[in-house]
DNA sequence: CTTGTTTATGCAACGAGTTGCATAGAAGGA
DNA sequence: TCCTTCTATGCAACTCGTTGCATAAACAAG
């Protein structure tokens, strides 16, 4: 399991709340890893009677008070030691792909729009993600000489954006054999 | 849930039998959907009975009796209704990721090792899908004129190609980027 | 003849993750 | 004034997925 290590990370680069959490875990951290605030309180209520993290109760005006977390030297060596330990290479879960596979049984022309909303989601996020990197890393407004922690997070994000392209060009493949079938007489037999 | 509907597909490429599925989706339909076969006989035993499939009790000599399932119906109809509603966007999980930005504050070198390792992995999985591509689609034994399910099952699999490759050009920035952080000083504060 | 491997199926328990619902104060708009 | 939105936290129930264990027949190796 490793969201209670994303959230040592999260935590380590910036101390903050369940609800702060949840919200970096629908950017930033949440690119490459999400979780529902459910799951992040539940977690975090875990961590801290195992000693992993601090809680500090902060009052505010205007708005509810919060619990504000940080990361115990437990934490620090839980963290030190998953990251010591080797991890399974991730396998893919695409379930965009069984539905390609099954069009074959079905009419494949009618996932075409499908595709589309899917290429044009995948087009936001490379947005998103490039806007970012201009902001964080390599904008006019980027640090000129980016520190350890800068830099491995520039890496990662890199990776979201090879990951995006990637994903694009092959749904414009996708797009392209879809519609190749389309205007061709199906070959697999159809539902009876 | 997909696997389901990653179970009619299989099932309509080619009947079969829990354990065969299993094997299936250690290779083939396992590139891009994942179980294991507990998953695999629970799932099956609730499809039958929805009368999703049916089950044709197969004696065999030298091994074990085994029940074939075939996709029944009210399968066709279950998949055929998936395949027309939309789907989310999946969100990647890459735990690596996760250890990425964590080496901020640990010692960034001491991953190298388990990058590379991952780097061998998927080198691994592109050989793997290469030569199945291969085989089943551009080697000399391929169909000169693929019917529309060769056809959809290769843009698959060269999606499964485009990424894997895609993850090793990212895997060397990675490397790179890791090395050159162990020949400068650390920046991050690394743990107390 | 015992041990290990492959085929083949399954139960039980647990842990991970999702969904629906509930609460509550303050701000802002219709 | 009411309705919605934002911040902030949480319970309960459920489904999904993993791990460990068990069974059983046949074959191959030692």
């Amino acid at each position: 399991m490793a969201l209670e290590h994303a959230i040592l990370v999260s935590l380590l680069e910036r101390p903050g709340s369940g609800y702060e959490l949840s919200r970096r875990f629908e950017r930033s951290i949440g690119y490459f890893w999400t979780a529902t605030h459910q799951q992040i309180y539940r977690v975090l209520k875990r961590m801290e009677s195992d000693g992993w993290i601090d809680v500090r109760e902060v009052p505010q005006q205007a708005r509810p008070d919060k619990k504000e977390y940080s990361v115990a030297a437990r934490g620090r060596a839980a963290l030190s030691e998953w990251l010591h330990e080797p991890i399974e290479p991730e396998s893919v879960r695409h379930d965009l792909a069984v539905k390609i596979r099954g069009a074959a049984f079905d009419d494949p022309s009618a996932l075409i729009r499908e595709v589309e909303r899917h290429h044009r989601a995948h087009s936001d996020r490379l947005a998103h993600y490039l806007a970012g990197e201009r902001r964080d890393f390599t904008g006019p407004d980027a640090p000129a000489a980016p520190d350890a922690g800068q830099q491995l997070q520039h890496v990662v994000l890199r990776g979201g954006i090879a990951y995006e392209r990637m994903t694009l060009d092959w749904l414009d493949d996708v797009l392209a054999t879809l519609r190749r079938l389309g205007t061709a007489p199906p070959s697999a037999d159809p539902a009876p």
